[in-house]
DNA sequence: AACCCGGGGGA
DNA sequence: TCCCCAGGGTT
């Protein structure tokens, strides 16, 4: 590091050390007791790293829960068909990462384990600088920092990182901070204290600084007017609005649904189509009123329609138009859908029954 | 570097 | 409403 470099911060190695043996200390006290934590295994931890991607420790714990019971081992996972593994990943979000672990359970089954180094787990579908740092640190004990959401933050905050933690830089020297801090001994311990102190003390809004043990070696401990500027980073556009139409062709208690393209929103989910019956003999009817469902970057305004076919051949000719499939009520439950269809599903269901 | 990809919870 | 969450992949 170049003189000028050091000048430029105003935290030096000391105080990372005993921001590190602090942190280490209110750890021991502080740690949560995360079912993945309590008989560790790299398969537990890896799930949970996935799981966990964007995804609030609350909202994982449940489906963590539900894959050690349906796919005990890496290889019940990888004989597992895709289906079964989309089901149970329903509601989740960002279903990418559930055809990435499967896929990645295949590669580890095929290799004859899991892999023995971070740069091993890096080559894996669906994992990337962070989760193979996690997973290095808290599973084979190498010595990594992992950085996060909740560590972008601890340290921007802690080091006084200006630049936007998305940026080159403002990475860099996140990275540096981070780094600084690693506890080389028991990085796995280390790195889960800084994202726990991310998300107990140093949250996002009105963090606990009065309870937090790195407070005498941080830049912004009780200033306001550092810590709600940081992390700093790059502005996001705003949700667009998306008006989506589901028409729902029904007979009886039989439907015609449809698997979405692999690729973009709701990828290989199920869903209803898009277009309207063609030659329908009867009138399409809203079921229910609009649906608002707020996806990340985009606002979607659902409208329900229904059509009751005339016959069940009526069904299926419109199922071969659209590429799609007859299917009971019941079938349909089977499948993964998207949350905007599970959560008005029984009433979509109630009005197509009544329209009969 | 910018964009895409879900869903939920807290302020 | 807005922001953020144990991010990764694609362009």
């Amino acid at each position: 590091m170049s003189k000028g470099d050091f000048l430029q911060k105003n935290w030096c190695q000391t105080d990372a050390e005993r921001a590190r043996r602090s942190l280490a200390k209110w750890y021991d006290s502080h740690a949560r007791d995360l079912p993945w934590r309590l008989t560790p295994s790299l398969y537990g931890t890896w799930l949970s790293e996935i799981m966990l991607q964007q995804t609030r420790v609350d909202t994982g714990i449940p489906k963590w829960h539900l894959f050690q019971e349906l796919f005990p081992s890496v290889e019940d996972l990888a004989q597992a068909s895709e289906a079964e593994v989309m089901k149970a990943w329903e509601g989740l979000g960002y279903y990418r990462r559930a055809r990435l672990l499967h896929q990645a359970a295949k590669v580890v089954v095929s290799k004859g384990g899991f892999p023995e180094n971070r740069e091993g787990w890096l080559a894996l579908p669906g994992i990337g600088p962070y989760t193979s740092a996690a997973i290095a640190s808290i599973g084979l004990g190498e010595a990594v920092a992992a950085v996060d959401g909740n560590v972008q933050r601890v340290m921007s905050r802690w080091g006084g990182v200006t630049d936007p933690v998305d940026s080159k830089t403002g990475a860099q020297a996140i990275q540096g901070v981070a780094d600084a801090w690693l506890d080389a001994a028991r990085p796995g311990d280390h790195n889960q204290a800084v994202m726990e102190l991310g998300a107990l003390v140093c949250s996002p809004k009105q963090p606990r600084c009065a309870e937090c043990p790195v407070r005498f070696t941080c830049t912004s401990a009780d200033n306001p007017d550092m810590w709600s500027v940081l992390p700093r980073k790059t502005p996001k556009r705003k949700a667009a609005r998306w008006d989506l139409t589901w028409h729902v062709a029904h007979h009886g208690n039989q439907v015609v649904a449809i698997q979405r393209p692999d690729t973009g929103v709701w990828a290989t989910l199920w869903a209803f189509p898009e277009r309207a019956p063609s030659k329908s003999n009867t009138p399409s009817r809203p079921l229910i009123p609009d649906v608002v469902h707020a996806l990340t970057h985009k606002r979607i305004h659902a409208r329900m329609v229904g059509t009751a076919m005339t016959s069940t051949e009526e069904l299926h000719t419109w199922a071969q138009e659209v590429n799609g499939v007859v299917m009971t009520w019941e079938e349909c439950e089977a499948k993964a859908w998207p949350r905007l269809a599970t959560k008005v599903w029984s009433e979509l269901k109630a009005a197509c029954m009544a329209g009969n």
